[in-house]
DNA sequence: GTCTATACAAAGATAGAC
DNA sequence: GTCTATCTTTGTATAGAC
């Protein structure tokens, strides 16, 4: 029951945000009182912050996932823009670690420190495969600094997620998601 | 009042969104009691509604009043993007139409169509500057449709704004901006 | 582990006095 | 226009029975 709470609450999020989700709504789907939640996570804050380093690993597996199926870097960027291409197809989805930094003013201490490795881990891991991907004469920063194109793909990637939404026009993030490809493609 | 209102409503939503904020916020930095304010707007979406109005009618102002100032694309393109850089260094606030949309699934259909007529006065204003930027060989979009570029840099401002509050580091944002001229620039 | 019951606070909103 | 007072609903949370 604990997953299914966590699985449920990371969809109920990832559309409404965190603020504007509550126990109700996960007891509604799950056919349980609200009080029955509170013996699983007794406050609220307490699922976020579960709830965020679920998230966080699942992603940590996913790219090291990638790293062995494929050690190719441009096939591993490929993949790992799948999955965000996968968040953007999903009807009324964002990132759940994007929409909390949506609101993260409101959030918690701890929470926002979580929050944050999220953020830093897909930095981190982008800043590899685009060193990678250039010494293996793969890609072409144009100059740029991995650093500096790695931050510039995660900020277009989110950005596009929460536009291309509220539009209802997958086809914004389509058009975002090629042209940040010019960022380090040949 | 009124505007008074509208002014505090936007800075409140800026930092919080709009569904962590309240009347009773307003009511108390306003020195006034919440009852009254719904004397000047009624229903809570009536104020969303105009301040969404007011915010999109300072950018269009803004917009045209760079056009009217400097007749160089590039130069626009510079204000433009200061603008952005203003928001990420006041402290802990994010675009209104931003956080908004990041919000959009809990918001009234008016507000939703209001919020995202405001990013696509925002993509055309960019279209325009960047064909003009082509037409006068000062920009250079390596190849890229002014359209895909538009949606990029705004998808890259705004996700810029979220993860560099979150991170607390507006390096970040700079990191970002430099890149996102690398979409235009010679 | 899930329930009923309940406490408590906050939010949006309205009525009517001044 | 602003106030007091009040209503209604919802959200978070706890106590204690089963």
């Amino acid at each position: 029951m604990k997953t299914k709470i966590l699985e449920l609450a990371k969809d109920l999020i990832q559309e409404s945000g965190a603020n504007a989700f509550s126990y109700q709504d996960l007891a509604n789907v799950l056919g349980i009182k609200k009080a029955s939640i509170h013996y699983y996570f007794p406050h609220k804050d307490d699922l976020l912050i579960e709830l965020v380093e679920f998230y966080s690993s699942e992603l940590e597996k996913f790219l090291s996932m990638i790293s062995k199926t494929s050690s190719e870097p441009d096939l591993e960027m490929d993949e790992y823009l799948k999955m965000y291409e996968g968040i953007s197809s999903s009807e009324n989805k964002l990132c759940l670690c994007g929409i909390l930094a949506g609101e993260i003013v409101t959030l918690s201490p701890l929470l926002r420190e979580k929050i944050n490795k999220f953020f830093v881990l897909q930095e981190t891991w982008l800043i590899k495969i685009l060193m990678e991907g250039e010494s293996a004469k793969k890609f072409n920063l144009k100059g740029a600094s991995p650093d500096s194109v790695a931050k510039t793909i995660l900020a277009s990637l989110q950005g596009a997620l929460v536009i291309a939404r509220s539009l209802h026009d997958p086809s914004f993030f389509k058009q975002v998601l090629k042209q940040v490809r010019e960022n380090y493609e040949k």
